[in-house]
DNA sequence: TTTCGTGCAAAGCCTTTGCATCCAT
DNA sequence: ATGGATGCAAAGGCTTTGCACGAAA
């Protein structure tokens, strides 16, 4: 229903940002991180960072809940430990909520992608990715001058996208029955 | 107890950043939009406009209503008063949502104010203000590859301010009693 | 055993809303 | 009178947490 997990990445937006490759899987990485934590990784947890990282695409806990707790093959979450689990994919690096959508946070990948910002379309709330170096250059000029140490950023960038500027004839002729 | 309505405009930083000279006050340009809502300015919303640009601080809802809440002087405003208005001042144009501390919304004044952007301390959270032209042009550039339509951005800046960078060691001894 | 982890239900928190009362036009 | 506005309390919606049971070391 929601499209905030949609991703955009047409036109030359994101030609080169293809997915980096990484030496550790997802599932590595969140096991040495929990290894650090004193915590293992379940089976809970597995099919959790699995489900996550199978595709790129925005979500949010309540996505991630109704495809983990609706399934019969054994691998059901609750949602608790749903929610617990993300907290600790972000601390370890791996997830970043990166907006707030109808009240939820919402996540993307952090791991084995690049940093980018987002195009933010109020009317269907799709986000588009974009990357751009001249930003973050800018960003460490600006903090430099008040000495202020960059651990990272956020840009989002509001407005319309191409799709809800367009006007759409065809559905205004089906709307008139 | 919380700092994220200090404001540091020390530097360079913000030096064409000095509150714009407007044609009409904020409870003017408020009450002009009531009208067109078929709405009245009441001594509520007036008594909430006040408070608001009373001072150019970020804020969240709970703050100003422990201020308005507790006043004696008969202009004491309820928490749904305070809600509801802050709504409305963010249509107006008035206010904008800039971030989210401890999980609350926090304002900040978006009327005869420039826009700008923030570097956020993760340790204090003191939100730094700064202003780049640079940036909007990029986004404007960026925006335009997609055929996305711009209306707004906002760019917030983590780390840690260079206050907290600092070794304090006049506190360690206070702390060493 | 002892510590960690899960699931369920309940609690928390910020924010919104239903409703009776009030006020201004 | 009549529709908008306020306050209070209750409800909402997302997220967190207490607790008992289960699993791993």
């Amino acid at each position: 229903m929601t499209a905030i997990s949609m991703n955009v990445m047409k036109g030359n937006l994101m030609n080169d940002l293809a997915a980096v490759d990484v030496a550790v899987s997802p599932e590595d990485k969140f096991r040495e991180y929990l290894m650090t934590q004193g915590k293992r990784l379940t089976t809970e947890r597995e099919t959790i960072v699995r489900e996550v990282f199978a595709s790129h695409e925005h979500f949010d806990a309540d996505q991630l809940v109704s495809r983990l707790s609706q399934r019969t093959d054994g691998k059901r979450v609750s949602r608790s430990t749903v929610y617990r689990t993300l907290t600790q994919l972000v601390d370890a690096g791996l997830l970043r909520v990166v907006a707030r959508t109808n009240d939820r946070d919402v996540y993307e990948h952090d791991y084995g992608y690049p940093q980018h910002d987002h195009l933010i379309c109020s009317e269907c709330k799709t986000l588009i990715e974009f990357a751009d170096d001249a930003i973050k250059e800018i960003v460490e000029q600006v903090a430099r001058e008040s000495g202020f140490r960059v651990s990272g950023h956020r840009l989002e960038v509001y407005g319309k996208c191409a799709e809800c500027c367009r006007p759409k004839r065809r559905h205004r002729k089906t709307d008139m029955i």
